[in-house]
Formats: structure tokens, C-alpha cells, sequence
DNA sequence: ATGAAAGCGCTAACAA
DNA sequence: TTGTTAGCGCTTTCAT
């Protein structure tokens, strides 16, 4: 296949060729000012003849805003950030903004670089997940001017705007639950605390609501290597080689999952044997031969109203969305 | 949290505190072209002091290329294409790429008017699904003169660009594996094929090696709204009611988990009584208790190597990665 | 209703 | 090594 390197039909081509002028053409594609009918006829066939395809980085130069939205979110593997990056994305489309994205891995450090590449492109918005970022972040996207959403975490104090959910607060929702089911031997399988800020909050939340009741966790289990199905399989293996417990809970559902997993594999009765609790409610743990009792986050929603108060240029504002306890059938 | 309406830092702004030039600052900041250091220090100070940051709307309009690369992707649910992101991401990311990106639905006339509106952004390359394009696609891209590149199916004639693997040879292999391994009377549980044309070219390849080897299929149900995990388990539901089957081939692995888990469910035995077989090889499947017999695709690093030859403006070529058959323990 | 012209912030010759 | 200047393709006054 070959391409023929001509450069690209411009504003002044289409003028030319309908025989009116650079901002005639202007106003009748962007459908603003006054012009005729017949203007309009003579422009729209020139463009259409032509190919013609409006050039947005000049656009952008010569006007406002980009109506980029950029999204630096810590990962692609969990089905968490592209769940909130779809409700985003429909309401983005919808009303000509584009979406950009790159990936942290975890990495504060990380994330101050990308949002500095990403401000390079004066999007409308920057798309940020919790509160925790390096002084250089905060810094830069001060500076920029440009709105600032952090998204799925409402524990800390917002830059802009937030939308979300207190994962502190489902932490404590998820220990009231299994001690109200009558659990006192609880264990703890999760992953990275460290660079997961919003696991390592729910952990603190779950534990609070322990000690509140005047209980303590029996042990818990960190799986290096990020969260998976797999992670949460092996960890619950080794916690149950050392401890005896009757529920666990675990970082995320994908972890849950995991757990579920060892659990049919060695004939350990659920929830009689022993309890498993998740977070985040995803679709396939309603699918499973039992339901699995979590925390159902708003994960497109929270993708949807972000990308709603950018487009609307609302005012800085917090908006919890909250979330849901689903008995399920493993706890 | 109050935003000061302060117009950006410019280049003039900062050549100016730095008592220089224009283009050298762009020099400096570009490392291009000749400087002494002592120059390079006194903009790389004003650069510091002001908080400079480069626009690249500017800079793009100036020069060539915008290094934006525009992913039109037909859906975030499935983890298949945020894998294909995550791949390429971590690529354009080391090469000063910007990755952007919107969803079609699997709706070709969507997948148009999203390209359409990419090309607006003059990217170094539109990054697609597959080879079924409508006309008006096709068109814009080529008159567009960007790279293209079709990624995850190579049955097909390519446009420029193609990374993936062929998804009949996929269906015929799996048909192949389930005939070596005895089954006989075998289904399939899919989702819509019209929209998903990959799928629909695995089916066809299943059902032609079917052929070949004498025998065809006993049943079929197609499941409305899309891939899950339980639309899985629903369709093998339905179709276990009306047909006698050894095995059953589903859509992909989602697809086949609900099923997998309807079999768990009414303790239907695993392979003895039914058979199960997936497609993609997701890595949830190898945890369950038994593991899933599928197909592995390369799903990151047909991200990767896609994102790859866009950044080395490598010439038109198609690359198979092809596939891996996990024998599992389900069929 | 329409056109001319001045930028938007940068890069890339071209001079010096 | 450095500065000057002419665009890049568009939007936006401001005339007409």
C-alpha cells in the first residue's frame, strides 16, 4: 500500500476553491456567525469535494480550549480504571472532547511525569486517581490552571474536583458486616499497601471497625506482585497454612475471586468453613456457583460524572457516589 | 480551592527573563542544535523560575508530527483491549507518545465518525480493530496520509499496518483439539457475531474444520447483549435444554467461564460430562479449579508491537503473533 | 453577510 | 553560537 505524502487540505483551499473567505468558511463549518444559505451550500461542497478536515491543533491555538481531557490512571490490568475510563468516554464522545491517557503503574513518580507530558497539551482537564500525589504534581497542575478531577477516593482533601467513594469508610462497612455475621477469626489478603493508597485505606478502614468492637485481625497476608486472581489463590494458601480463621477479606474481588478459587479447589465450605469477603462488586462475582458477598463500587459512574462536571465546567465540588453492600453468598 | 486566571508561561516569556533569543530557548529545551552551556543554564533557570511549560499544540502546528496516537477501539469491557492499550501504552510513553483514544460500540458507522474526529488531531497513527471498515473509513484514512494499523485479526487484507493473529485459524484449531480429544457432539455459545466480526471468523473457522473432519455442529446459541460471564452461563443454560452435547465452544473465555460456572452450579462433571472451551487465554483462567482449556492471544504485545512499528515509522508490513493452545483440564 | 488581517506559541530556515 | 523572521492553519476582531 502506498501513500502519497501531499499535505493535507487546509482552511485556505476550501476558501479558495468555494470562492468566499478564510472566515466565511470558518463560521459556516463551525456553524457560528451569520452567513447565507447559499454561503453555506457553496462552502459545504467545496469541503466535501476537497476532503477537507479541520485541523485541531490550530484550532486550538487560535481559540480556546483543547477539549482534551487527559487521564493519568495507575493501570490497565484491573478492570477498575477502564470501567471508570468507559463512563468517561461515552460523555466525552458526546460532547467533542477527546480522551488521552497513560499509566502510572502505582508510581507517584511516575504520575508527575506523565502529568507533565500531559499538560504540555493544555487539556481542559487532568483525570487523577485518589489524593496522594508528589509536591511536584500538585505544583504543576496548580500552576496549569486547568480543572483537576480525582477520581475513587473521597478520604483527603480534593485539589478541585472529587468523585467517589470513602474506601475508609468501606472498609468499616465490610468489617461491621462479617462481625455482624457472627465472624471473630478475620484475616487480611491483599496486595501492595504501599503504592495502592486506596486499598491501603480500605485495610484501614477494616481494621478501625475491628478494634472498634473490641476485635483485632488474626493475620493478614501481602502478596507481592500486584493484585490478581492468582495472588489472591497463593495468599490465602499461605495464610491458611499458619492460621486458623474463619473469614477473610481480601483487597479486591479479583483477590476474592482467587480465594473463592482454593477454596472449591480443596473442598473448603463456603461460608461454613470459612467466610470471603471482596470489594468492588464486578459482574463475574454475581456469575459465580456462589454469589460473592463485596462492596459494589461505582466505577463507570464515577467515570461518567467526572467527565459530566468537566464538560460543564462546574464548580469545584466533592461527590460522593458511594457504594453498596452485597450479602452475596460467600460470607 | 480558587484557580488564578493567569495565562500560561510563554517561550518569548522565558527567552526574555533569560535575556535571550527565541529559538534558543527552543533549542535548549529540544537539546537540538548549538548552545554554550552556559546559555543552557541561564534558560534551564528562567525555565525553573517561571514554571515553563512547553505547548505542544504550539509546537506541533509549528513542525511535524503531533506524536499523538489515536486508539478507535470497540469496547473497554472486555480486558482484551485494555490489554492492547496497556501494551502500547508503555511504549508510546518511553517514546514521547500520546496515546488517545475513543470506543465504538462495535458500530462501524461510530468507528467512522470516531476516526473522523481522531484525524482532526492530525495523529501519527490510527490504531483499529480488525480489517471491517466502512467505506467512509477507509477513505478518511486514506486521504488522511497517517499510518494505520489493524490490530487482532489478520484474515483479511491490511490497509498499511497489521499486528495480531489469525482468528480462523484460531476456530479451526480449537475444532481440530476437540475432535483429537474425542468430543463429538459438540455447541457453541456465542455473543453477537454481526457486530464482532473476529469472533464471527473463529466461528467460521470452528465450523469449517467441523466439516472438513466429517462432522458439524449439533446447536448454537448466540446470546444478546454482548460478552459476559453470565450471558455464558445463561447460553449454555438455554442450550443445554434443548441439545444433547460432549463439549461446547464459546465466544471466549468470559463466555466460557459462565459457562464453566453453570456447570459448578449443577454439578454437571467437567470434562467427563461437558466439555468447555474458551478463547483468549485470560489468566483468571488458570486458577480456576480446573483450568480452562483455550486459546492464548497476545493481546499486550499486540499493543506493543503495534506501537512499536508506529514509533519507528516502520514500512507497511503484516505481523502474526500467533497463538498458543492451553490444553487446560475443562476440556 | 462577508473579507482582511492580526495573532495563538512555537519551530525552522537563514543571517549574523 | 545566537537572534531575526516567516510561517504552521486556524479563530477572531473589526471593517465594510
Amino acid at each position: 500500500m502506498e501513500f502519497k505524502h501531499h499535505t493535507a487540505v487546509t482552511l485556505a483551499e476550501v476558501a479558495e476553491a468555494a470562492g468566499v473567505g478564510e472566515s466565511t468558511v470558518s463560521r459556516v463549518l463551525r456553524n457560528h456567525g451569520s452567513f447565507s444559505k447559499k454561503t453555506r451550500d457553496r462552502v459545504m461542497e467545496a469541503v466535501e469535494r476537497l476532503g477537507y478536515v479541520p485541523n485541531r491543533i490550530a484550532g486550538t491555538l487560535a481559540s480556546a480550549g483543547s477539549r482534551l481531557v487527559a487521564f493519568v490512571i495507575p493501570s490497565l490490568s484491573n478492570i477498575v480504571f477502564p470501567d471508570v475510563l468507559r463512563g468517561a468516554s461515552s460523555v466525552l464522545e458526546a460532547n467533542q472532547h477527546q480522551a488521552v491517557f497513560s499509566v502510572t503503574d502505582y508510581d507517584a513518580e511516575r504520575e508527575e511525569a506523565l502529568v507533565a507530558a500531559m499538560l504540555a497539551w493544555r487539556p481542559t482537564a487532568v483525570m487523577l486517581a485518589g489524593f496522594e500525589h508528589t509536591e511536584g504534581t500538585v505544583k504543576r497542575l496548580r500552576a496549569s490552571g486547568c480543572r483537576v478531577v480525582e477520581m475513587l477516593d473521597l478520604d483527603g482533601t480534593a485539589l478541585d474536583l472529587a468523585v467517589g467513594l470513602s474506601n475508609r469508610s468501606a472498609g468499616r462497612t465490610s468489617a461491621d458486616f462479617l462481625l455482624k455475621r457472627g465472624y471473630r477469626r478475620i484475616g487480611y489478603v491483599g496486595h501492595d499497601l504501599d503504592r495502592d493508597t486506596r486499598a491501603r485505606k480500605r485495610f484501614g478502614g477494616f481494621c478501625e471497625a475491628l478494634g472498634a468492637a473490641g476485635f483485632a485481625l488474626v493475620d493478614r497476608e501481602i502478596c507481592a506482585g500486584g493484585s490478581s486472581v492468582e495472588s489472591g489463590r497463593l495468599g490465602l494458601e499461605r495464610l491458611l497454612a499458619r492460621s486458623s480463621l474463619d473469614a477473610v477479606y481480601f483487597s479486591n474481588d479479583d483477590m476474592a475471586l482467587g480465594g473463592y478459587f482454593h477454596c472449591l479447589a480443596r473442598g473448603i465450605s463456603i461460608p461454613s468453613q470459612l467466610a470471603i469477603f471482596g470489594y468492588n462488586g464486578l459482574d463475574i462475582g454475581r456469575v459465580t456457583p456462589q454469589p460473592l458477598s463485596t462492596i459494589r463500587t461505582p466505577r463507570v459512574e464515577t467515570g461518567r460524572v467526572a467527565a459530566e462536571l468537566v464538560v460543564t465546567d462546574a464548580p469545584p465540588q466533592v461527590v460522593d457516589l458511594g457504594f453498596e453492600l452485597i450479602e452475596g453468598a460467600t460470607a
